[in-house]
DNA sequence: AGTTAGCACTCACCATCGGAGAGTGCTAAC
DNA sequence: GTTAGCACTCTCCGATGGTGAGTGCTAACT
């Protein structure tokens, strides 16, 4: 039946149309799909007899899977990479969604780092699924301000506004006892040398700052702390990962046991991966899918991640997406996150113009 | 059998044995005791049979539970109520786990934020159970020091430094163009003014702020935004709650269906009902327990809580502690958790001195 | 040619059944 | 008051068999 050459060829329409309908099926009833009931809901004008032949081809072609003889059948990953890349159309997310999510996005209006913790919320909400986001973040970071905050008589707070948005805050306990003005008299003389420099800028300077006075020693000693903190904080690729709605997951019965969750769930703590993924994403500079065993680890195989990067390239960028049971409803899925991201965009370039 | 009455009165000595035996024996190995195993593997000079009676006995108690006629016995939470309160001996935490406390704590040396993630995962590690954390937060938090720095033309950035530790960032919405340097001035004279103050002390200040320069207009639209953050600020009692080491829960056998673990899940979200347990906690002054159903809601009639407030009241405190299943080692946790809430009490001495 | 009806076959699922084993309560002897 | 003995109970486990959904194949149909 197989009218083209069997393996890479694009399907015949019909052969597109049943694993469509299959697939359509299985995300919703989480059963394997049969032949009869297939037609059955499906309103395909073909016999049963014609879907199982054709069942039988694309399961050949590596596309569905038999859990057991008689049990009707299950797409596998490359199944739904197909789906995803050429059968499914890509829906339009429906006004009624878009003005719920733009609603969402109006309610914590400016208490900053929120943002991303509402993107992952908004999105498990929209999908279902987890959602998941991370901060906006440069490649390199530029120092906006520093602020020094006496904490006691030989404590002081150092806080680090970045030029992006995020702030740091670190303890600097300090020689001798200092009161509060003469850190801001520091606070002054840091500012005017390190506004807006990022963490290789800032080495230089630290050179050769003089020592003579106890205000001189302070200031050397935070820049130190400062640099210190930026070359930390641009060493990690990924600072923070917030995911929510993992409760969505929960619900689906792939994760009943709770076994593999825990896997899944140990993997969103990887920095070091998901710094990759981040990476990957940011460089396709569009939504990007990870079906099953797609992800290199295989605590994933069994997810599937639709994730955005969003942002300004280099400036600040971060990522934003999607975490589901590789059954998942993926076009509503991508044009949500697109969604998503899109609206991030407008919010990165209206804040950090 | 039974000596005095039978529901109220302290148990006699060998009762107390055996129902101390039962429960570590099910701590241990999450299956039902039986007289004959109870006997071999804990070295009672007493026959099964007299097991058998006092366990029937303690069954009249309510203090244990069989899941059917012939399984065994299970504590109830009466049961662990009982062993907790005066029958196990409170263990002094072994060296070396106080070692291994102080170490992680000496890890993440000033970077603030990080000590109530820490604590919570210190916890989690220590008991194989979740760690749970809040911020230290007083009742009425003074403003410290409030920055402002520009974020584009029309914006800034409004950084607000508690005088307890946290600080808040929020956006600011600009009417009209305004430069670093005047933002400056702003936040000097807003420092002057508001260094020190409650939320309920700010009020009376808005009240007349003249309003004829552009300053003057930055600093009480700067002010306002203060206040309502302070109001914010203060009005949630739990702003944060900081569960680590939940993956241990879930290696637990009796959350192994996904579906307890979420009603778990869903509660750790509910900040009313965490805000009146931090009450609670706060106000007992000392480790407390809560013992499955002796929490209120449904959802947490599986697990079992232990807690314990540190810092200083009303000045700034907050909650440690680990949640797991029912069958907890329960001394252990009780130890560690003292123990870590004094860590944070020396670390809360130390900072906000 | 492609499509379809018919049919035998397969195999998970479920309920039933019957030991085996662990644990109990009771009674009678110590 | 304690304990040995014993009959009883009830879960767990594996085997058994029927049911039904689903399949692949073949032969007839268009």
């Amino acid at each position: 039946m197989a009218r083209r050459k069997d393996r890479p060829g694009p399907l015949d329409p019909r052969s597109a149309a049943i694993l469509r309908a299959i697939i359509e099926e299985y995300v919703a009833t989480a059963q394997p799909v049969g032949s009869q009931s297939l037609v059955e809901r499906c309103r395909l004008d073909v016999s049963s007899a014609t879907v199982r032949n054709v069942m039988a081809e694309l399961e050949r072609a590596g596309l569905l899977h038999s859990p057991h003889t008689s049990a009707g059948r299950v797409p596998t990953d490359a199944g739904y990479r197909l789906y995803v890349e050429s059968i499914a159309e890509s829906v339009a997310l429906a006004p009624v969604e878009r003005l719920m999510i733009r609603h969402q996005f109006g309610q914590v209006e400016f208490a900053s780092e929120q943002w991303f913790r509402l993107a992952a919320s908004t999105l498990a909400g929209a999908t279902h699924s987890a959602g998941i986001a991370t901060p906006a973040k440069p490649e390199a970071s530029r120092i906006r301000r520093v602020d020094l905050v006496s904490g006691g008589e030989r404590m002081a707070s150092l806080v680090l506004v970045l030029a992006e948005g995020p702030i740091k805050q670190h303890l600097l306990p300090l020689d001798v006892p200092t009161d509060q003005e003469l850190l801001d008299d520091a606070a002054r003389r840091l500012n005017e040398r390190i506004a807006g420099k990022t963490a290789t800028q800032l080495e230089p300077l630290l050179r050769d700052l003089p020592l003579d006075t106890d205000t001189d020693r302070l200031v050397a000693r935070a820049a130190e702390r400062i640099a210190r903190a930026m070359r930390e904080f641009d060493a990690n690729v990924v600072e923070d990962v917030f995911s929510e709605g993992l409760l969505y997951v929960m619900e689906a019965p792939e994760f009943a046991q709770t076994d593999k969750l825990r896997r899944v769930f140990v993997l969103l703590q990887d920095r070091a991966y998901l710094g990759d993924l981040v990476h990957d994403v940011t460089d396709a500079g569009d939504v990007r899918i990870f079906i099953g065993a797609e992800n290199r680890p295989a605590e994933l195989h069994d997810v599937a991640l639709v994730l955005a990067p969003y942002g300004r390239r280099g400036r600040a960028s971060g990522v934003v997406g999607v975490l589901g049971p590789t059954r998942m409803a993926y076009p509503h899925a991508i044009s949500t996150v697109r969604y998503v991201s899109g609206l991030m965009n407008e919010l990165v370039d209206h804040l950090y113009a």
